[in-house]
Parts: C-alpha cells; structure tokens; sequence
DNA sequence: ATCCTGACCTAGC
DNA sequence: AGCTAGGCCAGGA
C-alpha cells in the first residue's frame, strides 16, 4: 500500500547528487506540508538503507540532524563533501547553493 | 485496541 | 523578539 512512507523514499531517493532538501519540503511534496515530522521519523527507520540518502535531508536552517545518521554526524558532512556540497564547521550547509528548489520527477 | 513518541515546521501569545 | 503549542503519519509498548 503506498502510504506517506512511501512516497517519502520515492522523493527522497530521488534527489539528485550534489543536492540537499528540506523535511518541509519533501512533506510538502508529499502532499502535507505540515507532516514534516513524519519524513523525519520515516528516515529515521530507514526501511531501505541504501537506497535512501538520509544524508541530503536537512533542517529548515541547512544544518544536519545527525545523531541517528549512518555512523556519526561527521560520516554525514563527510558524504556530503565528496558529492560535492560544502558543510560549515557547524555542520550547516549553504541552502542557496544546494538546495534542490525545482522539483522534477 | 489505545496512548505515546519521534531526524520538523509554522503560527500565536 | 523569544517561547509554547499544535499539526501530520505510522510504529512500538
């Protein structure tokens, strides 16, 4: 059944290299925009590990959530600068540069 | 079966 | 201008 869950590892897995997202924004794709909290508690489970960079998901801010990443908040900075994206000290990224406005499937 | 919780975001006081 | 509370969905006890 293809549930919010679902639709969140579509959107997410489907960002390109090189480029981060927001949850506001992938529940917004999702169709609610409020169900941020959700995107975040689904990555969290992480269903397919893999297949869904949980790495290109950050705050509303730029900066990462880290905590319950891979291995660390600094495997997750690291994975993000050798796709290309810049990470402060402070584990923030520039949502300027890298931020993956259009959405296209 | 119900209640609580959890990587967030927005609005109201 | 800073803090509190609410809204969304699904899974675990």
């Amino acid at each position: 059944m293809m549930s919010f869950y679902d639709k969140i590892y579509e959107v997410v897995s489907k960002i390109p290299k090189g480029y981060v997202m927001t949850y506001g924004q992938v529940a917004a794709l999702c169709g609610s925009p409020k169900a941020s909290r959700v995107v975040g508690y689904a990555l969290h489970k992480n269903p397919l590990p893999g297949v869904i960079p949980c790495h290109r998901i950050v705050n509303r801010f730029g900066y990462l959530s880290g905590g319950f990443a891979f291995g660390g908040i600094e495997v997750q900075k690291h994975l993000l600068e050798n796709e290309g994206v810049f990470v402060d000290e402070n584990y923030k990224v520039d949502l300027d540069k890298f931020q993956l406005k259009a959405y296209n499937l």
